[in-house]
DNA sequence: GAATTAGATAGATTTTTTTTATGTCATTTT
DNA sequence: AAAATGACATAAAAAAAATCTATCTAATTC
C-alpha cells in the first residue's frame, strides 16, 4: 500500500553512511535486507533514490535528496508521536478526566484539587459532577478515568480504592433540649418527626437504620437536596441523619444545628475512588490516586469522622 | 522496536467506527486481525487507548482520545510525504539539476529554459555547466540527472538522446578575399595559418579533419576560448574552425568574421541529452526531455546547422 | 430464554522480512 | 597483470509478523 516507517529509517541510516554494507551493521541487519528494504521503498515511491557505485557504496540522486528532509521529518514526528504516547501512559501531566458523586464534592474536591496541584502542577484535573449512574456510565464510556464515589451499590464491575469511612450523625436544631449531648441514641428520637435525605441510594441506607432498631420513623419531609434538610431540622422541622457535616453549624437561611455522633453502631460509608477494573491506569491516573490516599488520609481524616 | 503506521491506520479506523468489527470490514481485515493489531500497540504504547463493551462496540480512553489527535496528524503527515514523493518520481515540479557543457550553453540554454519554463511553469532548473568529464561525474554522482552534451567520447554507460547535428564552419575575417564566398573547401586554406580550439575533446575533433585531407594546418594559435578564436580570426591572425556560430558576426572587440560552409564533407557533431543508463527517470527529467527535443526541432535547427 | 451483537482466543496459513550463500563488478594491492 | 578487497545484487531458505477461519464468551434485545 505505502511505505512503512521501518523503510524511511533504513532510507535515513543509508544516507547517512552513504554505504549499504556499514548502514546495515549500524541497523543490526544483513547487507542484503536492507538492499531490498530500499529497492522496495523505491519501487513503492516509483522513484530512484540512490545511485549504487560499484565498490564505493551509493549516493543520493536529486530525488532521493529531497525524499531525504522528508523522510527525516517524518520519522522525527513519529519519534514524537511514540513519546508522548508512552508519556500518556507513563507521566503525570496532560488533562485527567475525574468524576465525583455530587453531595462529596464541597466537602473534599477543593482541598483535593490543591494538593494535586502541589505535587503535580502540570496535572490538569477536569472533574464531572453528578449522580452515581451518570458517573458509572462516564467510568464505562472512558469520558472520565475515576470517581469520587460512596462505596454503595456500585458497579460491581467497577474497582475500588477506599479513602475513608464517614460515621452517620443525627441533626437536631441548635434549641433541641438534646442539642448538647455528647451522643445519642435514635431511639429516644422514636416519636420526632423525621427529615429525610431522599436520594437514590441514601434513602435506602437511612431508612434501613430504624429495621435494625425495630421501628418506622415518622417521615415529615424528604429532600433531595443536602442543603434543605439541614434547614428544615435547624427550624423545627424535626431530626435528620447526614454523615457528612459541613464545618458550620449554620444553614443557608441563618438557622442553627446541632450534629451529634449516633449511640448505636450504625453503618458507616465508605468514600471511594472508583475505577473500571481491569484497566491499566493512565500515569496521571495513578497520580491522583496516590494525592487521594494522601489527601484522605492527613486533612480528611480529622474533618469528618 | 515501536508502532507502525499501519497500526495507527487501524486504530484511527477503529475510533472512527467505534467498534472493531465494522472497522475491520472497512479495513478489508478479519475481526481478529484488527483486535489484535490494536492489542499490541496497546502494549507498544503501554497505554489503554480503548474501552471494550460487551456487544456494545468500544470507546475511547481519555489517554485515547488524546493519542488519536496526534495519530490522525502523523498519518497525514505521512500521506502527504507519500504523494510528494510519488510526484518526484512522477510529475513535472520541484527542482531538476541538469548540467550543460559549457561551449553550448550560451547557445541553447536560454532559448530552452524559457520553453521549458512555458511548458513546466512549477519545474524549477538548476544548471551546472563544466567540462565533460566533470559533467560525467556529476552524473554517475546523482547530482545532475542530465546534461547537454556533445556526442563525442562520451562514458559508454551514458545513454544519449540526440537533439540535434552541428557542422563544423570556416571562419574568415570579413576583409577576407574569399569572405564571401557561398562555401570553402579547406584545401584552398592550406597555406595560411590556422587558430586552433584547443579544449580536451575539440582539439582531436579538429585535427582530425585535415588528416582527411592528407596535409597538416600551420596552427599559429591554440587557444581555448571560443572567443578568442572568433577575435584572433578577425584581427588577421588566420582562420579557424568551430560548429556553433553566435547570431553576431561581431567579436568581443568589435571585429568582425565571416562563417562559411566546408565544401567537403567533415564529420559533424551531435548534441545530446546525457543521463546515466538504466536509472529511472523523474517525472522531472522525462519533462525537460521532451522541452530539449521540442526545443531543437523548431528553434535551434534552423539557428545552427 | 432464544437470538443477536461484538470482542477475545487459538491454531493454521499466508505474507513479509531477514538470513545465508553466492555472484559480479570496480578498485586497490602485489 | 593478477590477486585481493570492498560493495552491491540476487536467490533460496528460514524466521517473524500479519491475517484468516473457527470457536468462545459476555452483554443486549426481542
Amino acid at each position: 500500500m505505502s511505505f512503512s516507517l521501518r523503510q524511511l529509517r533504513h532510507f535515513i541510516c543509508i544516507a547517512e553512511h552513504q554505504n549499504i554494507s556499514s548502514a546495515a551493521r549500524e541497523l543490526f541487519l544483513s547487507q542484503p535486507a536492507l538492499s531490498t528494504s530500499i529497492v522496495q521503498l523505491e519501487e513503492e515511491l516509483g522513484l530512484q533514490l540512490l545511485i549504487r557505485h560499484h565498490a564505493r557504496g551509493v549516493s543520493l540522486t536529486p530525488a532521493g535528496n529531497t525524499f531525504l528532509a522528508q523522510a527525516r521529518s517524518l520519522v522525527a514526528h513519529a519519534e514524537e508521536v511514540a513519546s508522548t504516547g508512552r508519556a500518556l501512559g507513563e507521566s503525570a501531566q496532560g488533562i485527567l478526566e475525574v468524576g465525583c458523586f455530587w453531595t462529596l464534592s464541597p466537602f473534599f474536591l477543593p482541598g483535593l484539587l490543591v494538593l494535586a496541584r502541589e505535587r503535580h502542577p502540570e496535572l490538569e484535573i477536569k472533574v464531572s459532577e453528578g449522580p452515581l449512574n451518570e458517573l458509572q456510565k462516564l467510568l464505562h464510556n472512558g469520558n472520565i478515568e475515576m470517581a469520587l464515589l460512596y462505596d454503595i451499590d456500585l458497579d460491581p464491575t467497577l474497582a475500588r480504592l477506599p479513602l475513608a469511612t464517614v460515621k452517620p450523625h443525627v441533626l437536631l436544631p441548635a434549641s433541641h433540649p438534646m442539642a448538647n449531648r455528647a451522643s445519642l441514641s435514635l431511639k429516644s428520637l422514636r416519636d420526632e418527626p423525621f427529615i429525610l435525605l431522599d436520594l437514590p441510594h441514601s434513602r435506602d441506607y437511612f431508612l434501613g437504620f430504624f429495621g435494625k432498631l425495630g421501628f418506622q420513623p415518622r417521615v415529615r419531609h424528604r429532600s433531595q437536596s443536602f442543603e434543605l434538610v439541614r434547614g428544615l431540622v435547624a427550624s423545627g422541622e424535626g431530626y435528620g441523619i447526614l454523615n457528612l457535616q459541613p464545618a458550620s453549624q449554620q444553614t443557608y437561611d441563618g438557622g442553627k444545628v446541632k450534629c451529634l455522633p449516633i449511640r448505636e453502631r450504625m453503618p458507616s460509608l465508605s468514600v471511594v475512588l472508583g475505577h473500571p477494573a481491569g484497566l491499566r491506569q493512565t500515569g496521571r491516573a495513578q497520580a491522583f490516586m496516590r494525592c487521594c490516599q494522601e489527601y484522605f488520609k492527613t486533612t480528611a481524616q480529622s474533618q469528618s469522622v
